[in-house]
RNA sequence: GCGAAAGUGGCGGAAUUGGGAUACGCGCUGGACUUAGGAUCCAGUCCCGUUUCGGGUUGGGGGUUCGAAUCCCCCCUUUCGCACCA
């Protein structure tokens, strides 16, 4: 295809914009508007599915710019994490090398984007200027006792000696060696997120341009339930176990109780020996099993402790089961076994032969134990349950839970699935945790002003052998206490990357100041985030953990806001021609840059753009290349025959013939059409409205008055999407200034609305013919019309009109019989 | 199992306060032109038939309505998320 020159055209563009320094952030802004991508995982080059997500933000910041905002639209890398690891482990090359080697492959690939990122305020959170803030927050949270050490079951590769991260564990087997992963307890540093909770949880209702989906999975994760903590006594010692139900109206129905096998109670029992071999067994057992086993085995199992309990309610004597379909994490890490109302605990009492007794009997038919298929968990009505017989079970709940709260054998409670969030990673590539811990003052943070705490370089075996590769660098390790100034060890674990991404946001507003992470005026001028674009894989992982350091920075008053953005929009994924993700270990990522230098950055642009709305995925074939080169080929064509000095071309509308009359609406109308697509993101049928004005507008003439006047508001219109086409076109027309300083063009409200609309006839609701009358014609009139069309005369012969429903400037249906 | 979203030509998709189904583009068919190209221009392209006309069609079935891709009920399929949370 004879192809515009677009190698030229972009080069020239992309060297002017950043010699300008056009993309530089005004601060402070007059107008703001704060536009975020997320930041790139460093993990190679970026893939075209990248391209797609930087792409659409582009639009907007460029929207924005000539709607006169000030925009801050920034870009950064996230650049901790495993791949630089795994990379010097395999290959021998230093981790920071490898990251920052990735970095510049991958902003040399984005700039050739032309994306309108002010590279001026990036960030990479390995290098210590950054680093260093992320210890920061860690001492903030330390001092306000939200980070904290504490014991929890991690997943261990016997093989590899070492902690897997839960992403590394496929399967229950190690990633690496397919070794199996069992559980193992260590103490580790955690982030106390549950004391936000309820925040975080309601504070949902404030994210109204929030996906819903995104909503629901947050809501879902967080899993506030509300219930009845009933206290039960174990006989003989007369010690207290308490169990959380939802279901207080089954209380009589409890015939067991089961507890989870790593709930430390178990070790206080003082099992009898006859029943301590198997009971040991069981939680040795069940502590090889890893989650998926747990959750996928077909049979639930547990066993007998040969121990008691004693119901508060009845005085009903059950036994007490450890068993590993209960969640040591979840409420008291045990329940009430009720088989006859909740299905697992009649799986479990069908194996092992214990007593089914049905206490909630519903409308109309009579459960029998033995012949109970299934548990019965609707409502219904109260039986066997002394005082609360006959009672509406939902109306149960209420009258047990006041009943055993008046008499203290239990209490309302309110539970959640949200468990605090551990933060240590055995890994050296990471923040390291500013701790240091003295045999003699016990665990003693860092001093702010001995931040940041560096990471060693030079000689390092990252080989993980059970712990830290940083336990192991006497230089690194060795230090001196704050408190006592005795010797002492620094912490050797480093932090999750999570921790690193849950502010960077907050670092665009002031990414160079050495003082403090941010200053608390330019972060005020910025926040929130007004549009924030994403993958929707970050529902229950950053998303939850950006709003949690939010909240928290704002708590410290360190920021005036306590929601970081108030919009989110989760595009699309690009699959390859099979439908598969892209990846970077199955050979199937493509780079953009094989792309770019083939057809050029803004036919690239407008196929992505074109092929689907922006938060669909796309199937890339390639396919929409053709379509975006023929139409961006043609605007250029077209505008050469435009003249510059006929701009200012003063021109009415009853001067215009038809086709023009007609050319000059259809611009308008896609005018507003492409203003509001790229509000909503859909930039598919913004091109598709341009391509329609273009077809319409190569039906007039190149002496045409309004010729060079159609084309200058396409070219403005078009520039979001195609912006250095538009750029070269626009200095074409004379103007010095570039195209994104021009302001957005208004349409013409006028003009969009047709003076002459087609009204559609039906008979009896079928189409029947069509005729244009000037708009807001009257009903009569229409009706007249209507009739003494032939075709519709052929229908309505010997017959009578029952109704006529009339829409205006729309339809008119005659029903007729 | 629970939750969410979606299902429209050969393909990507458009149309949602209920009002012309298939915009726009790709592909395909025929023609024109030609400096023979990944060119451009013109015409056609949902299906069926007895083809200036008529009938049918938005995963399937039912309903509401003058009128349903759109609203309601049931079913099927696909994708995603959560997954023994008591």
């Amino acid at each position: 295809m004879q192809m515009y020159p677009f190698k030229e055209i972009e080069a020239k563009w992309q060297r002017r914009w950043e010699k300008q320094k056009l993309y530089k952030t005004t601060d402070p802004p007059k107008k703001k508007y704060y536009i975020l991508v997320m930041f790139a995982y460093t993990s190679g080059d970026i893939h075209i599915g990248h391209f797609r997500n930087y792409i659409i933000g582009d639009v907007i910041a460029r929207h924005r710019m000539m709607n006169g905002y000030d925009v801050l639209h920034p870009f950064g890398w996230d650049a901790f994490g495993l791949p630089a690891e795994e990379a010097a482990i395999k290959h021998g090359v230093n981790p920071e090398k490898w990251a920052l080697k990735n970095i510049e492959v991958s902003r040399k690939t984005i700039q050739k984007s032309g994306v309108s990122f002010d590279w001026d305020r990036e960030v990479i959170t390995c290098l210590p200027d950054y680093y260093k803030w992320t210890q920061w927050i860690f001492l903030k949270l330390y001092e306000s006792c939200l980070a904290y050490r504490g014991k929890s079951l991690v997943n261990w590769c016997p093989h590899c000696n070492t902690v897997l991260a839960n992403e590394q564990v496929k399967g229950g087997r190690c990633w690496r060696c397919e070794q199996e992963v069992f559980k193992k307890e260590l103490e580790q540093w955690f982030f106390k997120i549950t004391a936000y909770t309820e925040r975080l949880l309601s504070d949902i209702d404030k994210l109204v341009d929030w996906p819903e989906p995104i909503k629901i999975m947050q809501r879902h994760w967080i899993g506030r339930s509300e219930g009845t903590e009933m206290d039960f006594t174990i006989e003989g010692t007369g010690e207290k176990i308490s169990v959380f139900t939802t279901r207080a109206d089954t209380i009589f129905g409890v015939t067991f109780m089961a507890i989870a096998p790593e709930n430390p109670l178990l070790q206080r029992l003082d099992i009898e020996p006859e029943y301590k071999n198997e009971v040991d067994e069981y939680i040795k057992k069940s502590a090889f099993k890893d989650e998926t086993e747990r959750i996928s085995a077909t049979e639930k199992d547990g066993v007998f402790t040969g121990k008691y309990a004693i119901n508060p309610l009845s005085g009903e004597k059950v036994q007490l089961w450890v068993a590993d379909y209960v969640v040591a994490a979840y409420g008291t890490g045990m329940v009430m076994g009720v088989p006859a109302h909740d299905q697992r605990d009649f799986e479990f009492c069908r194996k092992y032969k214990i007593p089914i007794k049905v206490v909630i009997q519903p409308r109309g038919m009579t459960l029998s134990p033995n012949k109970m298929k299934e548990a019965y968990v609707k409502p219904g009505v109260m039986v066997n349950s002394d005082r609360f017989n006959g009672l509406q079970s939902e109306k149960g709940i209420e009258k047990v839970t006041e009943y055993v709260e008046k008499n203290k054998l239990g209490r309302k409670k309110v539970n959640y699935k949200l468990r605090d969030w551990l933060i240590s990673r055995q890994r050296y590539w990471g923040a390291p945790i500013p701790m240091i811990h003295c045999e003699k003052c016990g665990i003693v943070p860092v001093q702010e002003k001995d931040l940041p705490v560096l990471l060693p370089k030079g000689n390092i075996d990252f080989l993980p052998r059970g712990r830290s590769p940083l336990a192991d660098v006497e230089e690194f390790i060795n230090t001196t206490c704050p408190k006592c100034k005795g010797k002492a060890k620094r912490d050797p674990d480093t932090m999750d990357t999570f921790v690193c991404s849950s502010w960077y946001l907050f670092r665009y507003t002031d990414p160079k100041n050495d003082k403090e992470p941010f200053s608390k005026k330019k972060a005020s001028r910025w926040l929130p985030v007004d549009k924030y674009v994403g993958g929707s894989e970050h529902a229950t992982g950053h998303l939850l953990y950006f709003r949690l350091f939010t909240k928290f920075l704002h708590d410290i008053k360190w920021l005036s806001v306590d929601e970081p953005t108030r919009e989110l929009f989760n595009h699309g994924m690009v699959l390859d021609s099979k439908g598969e993700v892209m990846s970077k270990s199955k050979g199937n990522a493509l780079s953009p840059t094989d792309l770019i230098d083939k057809e050029g950055v803004d036919v690239s642009r407008i196929a992505m753009y074109f092929a689907a709305p922006s938060e669909k995925e796309i199937l890339w074939t390639g396919e929409g290349i053709t379509g975006a080169s023929r139409f961006l080929n043609k605007i250029y064509n077209l505008a050469q025959q435009a003249e510059p000095e006929n701009l200012n071309l003063k021109f009415k509308l009853k001067d215009l013939n038809e086709e023009e009359k007609k050319t000059y609406r259809k611009l308008h109308q896609s005018m507003k059409k492409v203003d509001e697509d790229i509000e909503t993101l859909q930039y598919n049928t913004a091109i598709a409205s341009m391509m329609e004005f273009l077809n319409q507008f190569s039906l007039i003439s190149s002496d045409s008055l309004i010729y060079t006047y159609c084309l200058k508001n396409l070219i403005q219109i078009l520039s979001p999407f195609a912006p250095h086409l538009a750029e070269e076109l626009w200095e074409g027309f004379g103007f010095k200034e570039s195209i994104f300083k021009s302001k957005w063009p208004e349409y013409d409200k006028n003009a969009v609305i047709e003076d002459m609309v087609t009204f559609i006839i039906q008979v009896n609701g079928k189409l029947r013919g069509s005729f244009e009358v000037p708009v807001n014609t009257d009903q009569e009139k229409v009706e007249r019309m209507a009739l003494e069309n032939e075709k519709v005369k052929h229908f309505t012969k010997d017959k009578r009109v029952l109704k006529t429903i009339f829409v205006p400037n729309k339809l008119i249906n005659l029903v007729v019989r």
